[in-house]
DNA sequence: CGTGTAAGGAATTCTGACACG
DNA sequence: CGTGTAAGGAATTCTGACACG
């Protein structure tokens, strides 16, 4: 796994790092838009790329959008690159694979 | 600065990282082979770039090399980098601004 | 020299709750 | 809904020292 998704971050510095307080950080977590790791002790422990979907996070709400729609799109476009993947894959196969 | 670069994993995360005990990571940075910053409390904060040269420590250390001995082989690798850096320079000068 | 450990304290983080709106 | 805050406790980290070798 590439350093980009380890989970090895406290919440301090995830906090300095982005600008958010520890307590919006949490509350994203509460509302499904983050998921950290923990340590055995029970300290939460990020990913950069969990700081970049915080920055993310940060600039929609500040355009006033609520955590859910953000969650909701988030899965929009979850489902829609699988999709691609899919179709992607069925061209493939129809390309390469012509008899089963 | 990357991600690789960046000074925010704790001593702890680093342990379990490299397998080294934290006396040991503090010791390293006693003997000056690792440079962590400080949060303003004063907890250490490392890069996966000093978790890298940890464990390159570690093997050296296995090896029975003494943390001098480590210390020293990476300034003469320091001042060969400097001096082949010089050398390109030089030569580009050379070829590009005959006349001063 | 390199590392383990117990010691005491300080910094960091955690959860659940109350508050405001 | 989203966030601040005080509260109490637990996990994490820090330093300086003693020990062994």
């Amino acid at each position: 796994m590439s350093y980009k998704e380890k989970k090895v971050i406290t919440i301090g510095v995830v906090s300095e790092l982005t600008g958010l307080s520890e307590r919006q950080i949490r509350y994203y977590e509460e509302r499904k838009l983050v998921f950290p790791e923990r340590t055995k002790g029970g300290t939460r422990k990020y990913s950069f790329s969990d700081v970049e979907r915080l920055v993310d996070i940060s600039n929609k709400m500040e355009d006033g959008m609520q955590t859910f729609e953000i969650r909701k799109m988030e899965q929009k476009q979850m489902r829609q690159a699988e999709l691609r993947e899919k179709m992607l894959r069925g061209q493939l196969n129809a390309a390469f694979n012509i008899r089963k």
